[in-house]
DNA sequence: GGAAGCGAAACATCTGAGGAATCTGCGTCA
DNA sequence: TGACGCAGATTCCTCAGATGTTTCGCTTCC
């Protein structure tokens, strides 16, 4: 084997704590087919008892489970398997994205960019007309809210610009393609592009790219959709790499 | 709002368990920067304390975020945050991904196609001549397991198939996009690919777009490469596409 | 027939205890 | 002086029991 670069493993088989045997043998029992979505687990003390660990231990495999959005616990009811949708399974990814240091925020943004670009192409064949309209309303709601490339909510018009490229991915007809965009999109992200965005004063020129997007979607050219998006999202990377960096929330020293 | 599909949302405001106060508060406590990488958290009776939870239920959060990658343990040493690098923390969406049905599968394939293209694109221009000899050593030893397109070896085909690929997902340069190929191309999708690849008798043909893409790449041509990575990846997803389908092992009937 | 109420079932949380692994500091010895 | 080994302290790991809260199903009553 070509062990090669030092990865670090934390799953060294040497110590399998008790809460990883529950984890490992939970998700054994669904890809083996044992359990299904919607399947209901057994109730906490016979299922610790299978699996020959105490509640608590199994509490806890069971609740990182749940966080990672393969099962659903309900009080007084009983603990489930989710429906497993992409949507639902690669949410917790948006948290980890957001952990990134801002570094690798760079590469993640490199990513978004290849992945939209494709789902804005896939769009453009898609895209019904409704979605359409909608994406349209999005742009004519946040005109208002710009002059003279100052925003004036910016919680408003960053929630249009999710909306705007949530509509597209979707649109994109791959729902594991829309949840990964929408993870590497999350609400933190966003946050830093929006003041990269705002401090190049750059509002009004993100707002027109939109549009181009928009024209070539109703055109239905998935060639020139792919451009305009590429075009877009590396206008964005640009503005990110530019920034001082620094700790995210930490109030930069001037 | 088009609130669409019944999206079975957990995190109703209603109710957020005292697992969720701990696991966004250390998260808060990461993205504010109190909690760096590396650094220990308190013990658990403090953190309990502090977080005004008991200790089972800290002890609940903090595993799911080891699980997740977030925060390692040590017994008898203390709780530390990792280096929150890439590979680690996309590594649980490996986990996520095989439990991905069959039908999303393609569309996973998909998106692993779309991001491979790129990563081959990128390589052509920074892959090293020590990756790129390792890389036709792979292919080269790989050749004598294959006999009038039957395969003697499973295993040491599929495992030479995801480190060729490896190779050159990081030799992209990009961290997060490597790690993001590399966890949409887990091990357990590889044997459903494997097997469609060698239902269909495409073993050679496989093999001989393997090296189609080397030569690209030792030609040092990211337009071609792109090309043949793109193709290479098509193909597969034909395969499986065209695969009987149907759940793995899953029996229905109750 | 329908609705309100009761009780069982199941998860959520807390507390206390003992065990295992690791680190640290001190003493001993060469 | 330096290295080694041992004991104690620290910390996480696991377990067991008890109580609270929520939900579901059945019964009873109007």
């Amino acid at each position: 084997m070509s062990s090669a670069t030092e990865i670090p493993r934390r799953s060294d088989s040497a110590a399998p704590s008790q809460t990883d045997v529950v984890i490992q043998t939970i998700k054994a029992m669904i890809t083996d087919g044992r359990l299904g979505p919607g399947s209901r687990l057994p109730v906490e003390k016979d299922l610790a008892a299978e699996l020959a660990v105490s509640r608590g231990s199994l509490r806890e495999g069971v609740r990182a489970l749940a966080i990672m959005g393969v099962l659903e616990t309900r009080q007084g009811d009983g603990t489930y398997v989710t429906s497993l949708d992409p949507n639902l399974l690669l949410a917790p990814m948006g948290f980890m994205v957001d952990l990134q240091s801002p570094a690798n925020g760079t590469h993640l943004q490199a990513v978004r960019r290849v992945l939209e670009t494709e789902a804005v192409g896939l769009a453009a064949t898609r895209i019904t007309d409704e979605q359409l309209a909608v994406a349209g309303k999005i742009l004519d709601d946040v005109e208002p809210l710009i002059v003279a490339d100052r925003v004036l909510d910016h919680d408003a018009v960053m929630d249009a610009d999710i909306a705007f490229h949530r509509i597209i991915s979707r649109a994109s007809g791959n729902p594991a393609l829309h949840a990964l965009v929408d993870s590497l999109a999350s609400r933190t992200v966003r946050v830093r592009m929006w003041r990269a965005i705002s401090d190049r004063g750059a509002v009004r020129e993100t707002q027109a790219e939109h549009r181009a997007i928009l024209a070539e979607l109703i055109a239905r050219d998935p060639d020139r959709a792919r451009i305009r998006m590429s075009n877009h999202l590396l206008g964005v990377e640009e503005f990110m790499d530019s920034l001082p960096d620094g700790a995210p929330e930490l109030s930069p020293p001037e």
